[in-house]
DNA sequence: TTCCTTGCAAATCGTTTGCATAATG
DNA sequence: CATTATGCAAACGATTTGCAAGGAA
């Protein structure tokens, strides 16, 4: 139960924290390697489990079957963009709106909520058709 | 591309709209099996995956690692256990607002938006501690 | 010294896929 | 007949886990 110090934790912990981008655990491994060669890919995941467990960072089901993680904490939205599969920060006024209204209907206890909206980012918006795979 | 009847995916079909719990591909299989005992897992996850993308049936995850499935195609949130993981309908009035909120405020298209809400459902609520393992 | 963490590799688990055969239009 | 769907089993990819060794309190 008890946490202890390990520098592995805290090269992810940071690493995670100069991205806005949201990496998957495989990026956050790929990266932190290149400061600290010997890590393994399964500490990557312990530490980014530990991490989230503790609130210290948010994982991500953004619905590409891969988790991503997310330093920032404050409630918020993400866009996921379905060509290029980026994800986005959203920040919307009518969070708590939401939430009260939610209460409101539900009969049992709501503790937190998660809204990702899906469409194409700008870059793909405007991207000629045929420059990458198109979903068809 | 063109689709052909099969008497398997009319099964899913009608299995899933019979239910309003939003099951896994697994409880779709060990359920259709019992009326047509032949049928295979890898069919299952074939017709589900062939009627979420005609947007026949909504493919949802949920957060659980376990993609779940729901017959009703209208917008509507869903509210998910951290508990005992059910899933249930959420009807809120404002997902028109909170989305053309969302595209006011994103350089980029949105297209659609999905919303959970997580916390304990009624019976978990009211359920004494210890019956079961209580996720610490 | 005690307990937490690690690296490594093997194991898990949900989902997808290749292939030969069966069913549909 | 051409094409799509099936059952089966093997393949996959992301994540987890067991274990012996290393590091923190």
């Amino acid at each position: 139960m008890a946490v202890k110090y390990s520098r592995q934790r805290q090269l992810i912990h940071s690493f995670l924290m100069t991205r806005k981008d949201h990496p998957t655990a495989d990026v956050v491994y790929q990266n932190v390697r290149q400061e600290y060669p010997n890590i393994s890919l399964g500490t990557v995941y312990r530490n980014l489990t530990l991490l989230a467990d503790r609130g210290e960072i948010q994982r991500l089901q953004v619905g590409d079957g891969v988790d991503h993680f997310d330093a920032d904490t404050s409630r918020h939205c993400h866009f996921v963009c379905t060509d290029c599969g980026c994800v986005t920060d959203l920040q919307l006024d009518c969070l708590d709106h939401i939430l009260t209204d939610a209460r409101k209907k539900f009969d049992g206890r709501i503790e937190r909520q998660s809204t990702f909206f899906y469409g194409l980012c700008r870059d793909c918006l405007n991207k000629p058709v045929g420059i990458s795979e198109q979903n068809a």
